[in-house]
RNA sequence: GCCUUUGUAGCUCAGUCGGUAGAGCAGAGGACUGAAAAUCCUCGUGUCGGUGGUUCAAUUCCGCCCGAAGGCA
């Protein structure tokens, strides 16, 4: 039998994290960040990162475990995130999985096998230059006869993919369909709760959470990456926010070009919630809860535990 | 008051030498196995500002009206 880990996903604003952390308190619950940004050190404001207080005594994983001039992948997330989850267990505690990273929440809970494979910077540099001066079609020509598999799931323009899964076969020897199909048995049963609400109040949750993050110093925070060393080829900065609040800065402040620089984060952050209920909405395991008011995180908590508590 | 420019999709704008129109963004839906807050795919009928006129046919040409921007007085 698996062990029983619970989680919480869904698009971004909707207060996960504070659902979390009530539940927690709870049910004796150690929380496992499922979230691709809050990894990085130095990215408070713009990633919704909870502060000490909000944590409360509540034990935080996966938060705050890398350098922002690093690069970080979800196959070293899960690698980690793994490990959390097995000392929260042995602990006798309940491991919480909470975030919107829906490929970092798959790694996890459904176990994706990640081989070792180090990334070859060289060769995907090499395959992104042929693509520039022989067009994305040639490099993608070039997966037929490698992986038909995922010539024919991926899209020509989807060069990023296309190169990787040719990265893939360059290290290895192997496909990702090979890898893909070597699935393992779960190691965790995931009982999942995602949260939506009305488009509508999602995006009224986003702006005002924009808007928050602006008042709680986010231009002074990508100021302070700048002066670290951060820089745009890194990972870390090409969250949303980060990138637009670094472009803004590049030609110098002005209060025009600020709030037109708000107004794209906002939209930016529109999109990206989109994207993640696609991905959670075709997850048949999750059981949902509507929110009919985006700020009721006490009752939403209060739901799950309902939910939950003669589990443990 | 006069002159000039301008009014086309929710927004920014193309275009039609007269045969009722199309891009980007937004929006909606989707994909996703080592960059994933990334990357990519699909979806475009709108009184072409209003109203008269010329014409077989006007969003396109002409007149008038209304709105916007700039210039001259």
């Amino acid at each position: 039998m698996a062990n029983r880990i619970i989680s919480i996903v869904g698009p971004t604003a909707l207060g996960k994290t504070k659902i979390a952390i009530m539940l927690a308190k709870k049910i004796k619950g150690e929380i496992v960040s499922c979230d691709s940004m809050q990894v990085y050190r130095h990215m408070n404001v713009g990633t919704a990162k909870p502060s000490k207080e909000e944590m409360g005594n509540i034990p935080h994983f996966m938060i705050d475990i890398v350098d922002p001039n690093k690069n970080y992948s979800v196959a070293l997330f899960a690698k980690q995130a793994k490990i959390c989850i097995e000392n929260i267990i042995s602990r006798k505690k309940v491991p919480l999985l909470v975030g919107g990273a829906g490929l970092y929440f798959d790694a996890i809970t459904k176990d994706i096998d990640f081989v070792e494979c180090e990334a070859d910077l060289k060769y995907r540099e090499k395959l992104f230059k042929l693509a520039k001066t022989r067009g994305n079609n040639f490099v993608y020509s070039i997966l037929e006869n490698i992986d038909f598999c995922s010539f024919k799931n991926l899209h020509p323009n989807n060069l990023k993919r296309v190169v990787r899964a040719l990265e893939f076969y360059h290290l290895t020897g192997k496909t990702i369909t090979q890898q893909k199909s070597a699935q393992k048995t779960l190691i965790y049963d995931s009982l999942t709760f995602g949260l939506s609400v009305s488009r509508e109040k999602l995006y009224l949750a986003i702006e005002n959470r924009v808007d928050e993050m602006f008042r709680r110093g986010f231009v002074e925070e990508v100021k302070e990456l700048l002066n670290m060393g951060v820089n745009k080829f890194n990972t870390s900065i090409q969250a949303i926010g980060y990138k637009e609040i670094m472009n803004y800065l590049e030609d110098g402040e002005d209060e025009k070009r600020l709030a037109e620089t708000i107004m794209l984060i906002k939209q930016k952050s529109k999109n990206y919630a989109k994207r993640q209920l696609t991905w959670f909405r075709k997850n048949n395991d999750i059981r949902w809860i509507t929110l009919q008011n985006c700020y009721d995180v006490k009752k939403v908590a209060e739901d799950i535990f309902l939910q939950i508590k003669n589990l443990f």
